[in-house]
DNA sequence: TTCATTTATTGACTAAAGTCAATTCTTTTG
DNA sequence: CAAAAGAATTGACTTTAGTCAATAAATGAA
């Protein structure tokens, strides 16, 4: 399927705003920044198309310019949603240089999404190349565990309502961006249960 | 309180593993690798002692030579468990670089625990100096982070008799080496419902 | 717009976890 | 060793979530 003009403009456009925040850390050249655009891929994705599937070697990471992305497990033929990626997220990679481990999880785009993709291939050279965004990768990196982190441990310290009240506060666009019964199973309870959940918070 | 000869063998007999590591990676020469030990300090903690209280700023990684800690939060005057550290594993700092974020949580041996401890102004040091040690760093904190994202995952997609029998299965040493009350808040119950659960797999 | 499909809600019932109090078992320590 | 403190278990009861079936509401495609 050719690109469509429109679409061409509207790629152009995503690899100008990424272009911007290159030049905004201040230490490359304008060629350099070029290269580097270059090793760079943006790519659609329409709503309910898979990034990945269980089983699937992926050997790149993205980066959410638009959209959102699900994460999910099939447990005893039940889809299991354990994340919703939207803007400015990342998706790393489940392997790290040279290894090959398939994924045990699936990702699939719950609205029309744009993403910014590296290959672990050109990661390294930007990397070889620039080791300063090595440096800054390592950093948000441990951005990222500290937040998984909290995560972990803010689901263990709390009880399904307690649950759906943080993703109130902390990300309520996702409720109306995502089919309830998906939020139901990221939160660890069946539909049915949210619906509860929903209506006893509303008579309170 | 001054070191013991015992105590002092102790420690240098835990640096010269550490001195084998290094050498193992096979890119450095011995100096270099003394001075990269010179920047590890080894320490030991008692039973119950604290490495960390919430509101403290850490400006420090560990990794766990022996022993266990202990990463719990106060919540409503309790404490809820969210990590047992053992052997081999690391205690990656909440404060990556210039940030000073309190800590939210509290980190206290569960055993005497001898740690080996770098300080983030060391560690820059140390990866400005040996760049292949930052990748090594950032390779290892991607892999930290499948693993934190695949125990999240667990968490949302298990019920807390089947979190027990993956503990069983995984981390069968813990269920020794830890009280069982605080197993129960790692698993997300209380020690009452996990007593239960006990009784029920024993009676299955 | 209409029909079909998907998603959300509700009801009735079951299973599991929470709570509080009492008891037993284990570990510490003076 | 004995007393005290800490940890684990058990019982009775309450609350919450799971399950299954029915229905209502919303969405999407012809």
């Amino acid at each position: 399927m050719a690109n469509t003009p429109d679409k061409i403009a509207y790629i152009n456009s995503v690899k100008n705003d990424i272009r911007k925040c290159f030049i905004a850390l201040g230490s490359f050249k304008a060629e350099e920044v070029e290269a580097a655009l270059e090793l760079i891929a943006i790519k659609t994705y329409k709503k309910g198309e898979h990034l990945l599937r269980e089983g699937d070697i992926s050997a790149k990471s993205c980066a959410i310019v638009s959209g959102c992305v699900r994460q999910y497990y099939i447990v005893d033929g039940e889809e299991k949603t354990t994340f919703f990626y939207t803007e400015g997220q990342s998706i790393f990679s489940p392997n790290s240089s040279s290894e090959r481990i398939p994924a045990k999880y699936y990702l699939s785009c719950v609205e029309h999404t744009t993403l910014s993709i590296i290959t672990l291939q050109n990661q390294k050279e930007l990397y070889q190349r620039f080791p300063m965004l090595e440096s800054m990768s390592r950093m948000s990196l441990q951005e990222e565990l500290n937040n998984y982190q909290e995560m972990l441990a803010t689901y263990i310290t709390t009880n399904p309502e307690e649950r759906y009240l943080n993703l109130l506060k902390h990300r309520p666009e996702l409720l109306h961006r995502v089919p309830q019964y998906q939020l139901a199973s990221y939160l660890g309870v069946t539909p049915e249960s949210l619906s509860r959940i929903r209506k006893r918070i509303f008579l309170k």
